[in-house]
DNA sequence: ATGCTGACTATGT
DNA sequence: TACATAGCCAGCA
């Protein structure tokens, strides 16, 4: 399924490129911005990853939440802290843990694919 | 069309 | 460790 492309031509939006990635995440795991950029075949963009976290509605099944940022801390958001606790809460239900410093071990919990092949 | 804003990251000082 | 700068893209007034 690598090829949704329409044949219509449209060539999908960068974010909807990037939720598809975002998708794949399986549960108990986190992703950086960056590396769901580069897994969406867009390296560098990874500020474009957030704003399209951003833009989600609440009724969303991207599961937006394993994302962070590089730091492995939940990226503070102009919405307010309140958003920000919500995403460390869902993934400690999936069993992510945090350090003292609000921080997730990307050695430990980082989403790491297998390129082809799984 | 132009300018601003926004859930990022790497690099330099 | 902290702050500044540059690169990148989409949506909206």
């Amino acid at each position: 399924m690598t090829a949704h492309a329409t044949k219509a031509g449209a060539p999908q939006g960068t974010q909807e490129r990037i939720h598809a990635v975002v998708r794949k995440i399986p549960r108990g795991r986190v992703a950086t911005y960056g590396q769901v950029a580069r897994l969406a075949g867009l390296p560098g963009h990874a500020r474009q990853v957030g704003y399209a976290m951003a833009a989600l509605g609440d009724a969303t099944r991207v599961p937006w939440h394993r994302v962070i940022n590089v730091q492995g801390r939940v990226s503070p958001r102009r919405a307010g802290p309140g958003a920000g606790l919500r995403q460390r809460q869902l993934l400690e239900r999936e069993g992510v843990r945090f350090d003292g410093g609000g921080r997730v071990s990307l050695e430990r919990y980082g989403w790491q694919p297998r390129a082809r092949g799984r």
